[in-house]
DNA sequence: GCCACGTCTGCGAAATCCGCAATCCACGAC
DNA sequence: GTCGTGGATTGCGGATTTCGCAGACGTGGC
């Protein structure tokens, strides 16, 4: 045992805790395999990803809770809103006059809206929304975005069905 | 105790198991409260999370065992890819002419598409694509979004930055 | 009435989680 | 070279949680 990813322990486990310039940490081989194993199972125990891994179970935890502390990752149930009661949701890209950031800052204020993504293309920002109905929808589209000071024009796109959602990158 | 969400226990337990007409289990309130509370700790024990609700800590397994076993809630780490070291998202817009649902089919099994939805505008697919670089980011989108058979145009939005990403609906 | 079915509860055994002290190792100071 | 420091890992015992199962309960079909 112990043989998985055993070969760059100790030259890669102090990264854990490096930073790179953007202030997100930098990991290494070890914790990306745990994240792997946690996006199979958020549930797995510590002792089966240590096994897995080449870490005893102590080690596991205590880089898992790091991980969560610095929110490198959140364990979460995740469903299709659509199953839940959330019956209109839809991606709206928005288009920006003046700071792109603060409008991204308001959008992801707002609690209806689950996804805020900064682009590069014909839309500034992307956002995701999760409501209960079309009056709903409407309200946050019209009233809430489009009354943003600096939003020069948004695009919606209501999601007709969800064909797939995954967090298994890696698994490749 | 056993006093948040009892009222309604009896008359909605069963249905847990009924089917709407989309085929999708039909959930009550408790089952809705057990999604949130994993929705918050996607660990939280079964007592923790039978106290929250009203229930048994054998009853929440039962529950939540289920609702795995259906499909309506996985429980899995999520991370911004960004951070873990693929370093180019997108979100592409396509237009079919023909069949929408194949083609959405034919992206949903690619590895690189973590999200493909259908939606009504003017894209009538989104997918979301989670590449290493950009020789990767544009081989898939080039070479084989646009290659598929019925895929008249696309439109890609290179993520910047992730802002938002939430789980926790529900939780207003 | 009575059986079938699905769900809930209670409980004991096994496994897991948790906190802590000791150890190990790389690295810098001197 | 030696010593000290800080971070990561390990090994453990006790508390907690998970797991499987048998029994109870309520509802609907016959």
């Amino acid at each position: 045992m112990h043989s998985e990813v055993v070969a760059s322990r100790n030259a890669d486990q102090r990264d854990s805790s490096r930073e790179s310039r953007n202030g997100t940490p930098q990991l290494d081989a070890v914790s990306l395999a745990i994240i792997q194993q946690l996006q199979e199972d958020g549930r797995r125990p510590y002792a089966a990803i240590g096994k897995a891994v080449g870490l005893s179970e102590a080690a596991v935890r205590q880089r898992v809770q790091k991980l969560l502390d610095q929110g490198v990752m959140q364990i979460v149930a995740v469903t299709d809103p659509l199953t839940v009661g959330f019956r209109r949701q839809a991606m709206v890209g928005v288009n920006v006059e003046g700071d792109v950031e603060s409008i991204a800052d308001a959008l992801t204020a707002m609690s209806e809206v689950e996804y805020v993504v900064m682009t590069a293309g014909s839309f500034d920002i992307l956002a995701e929304i999760v409501c209960e109905d079309d009056d709903h929808l409407l309200d946050v589209i019209n009233k809430r975005i489009r009354a943003l000071p600096g939003v020069r024009s948004t695009e919606s796109f209501v999601y007709l069905k969800l064909k797939k959602q995954t967090y298994m990158w890696g698994t490749r």
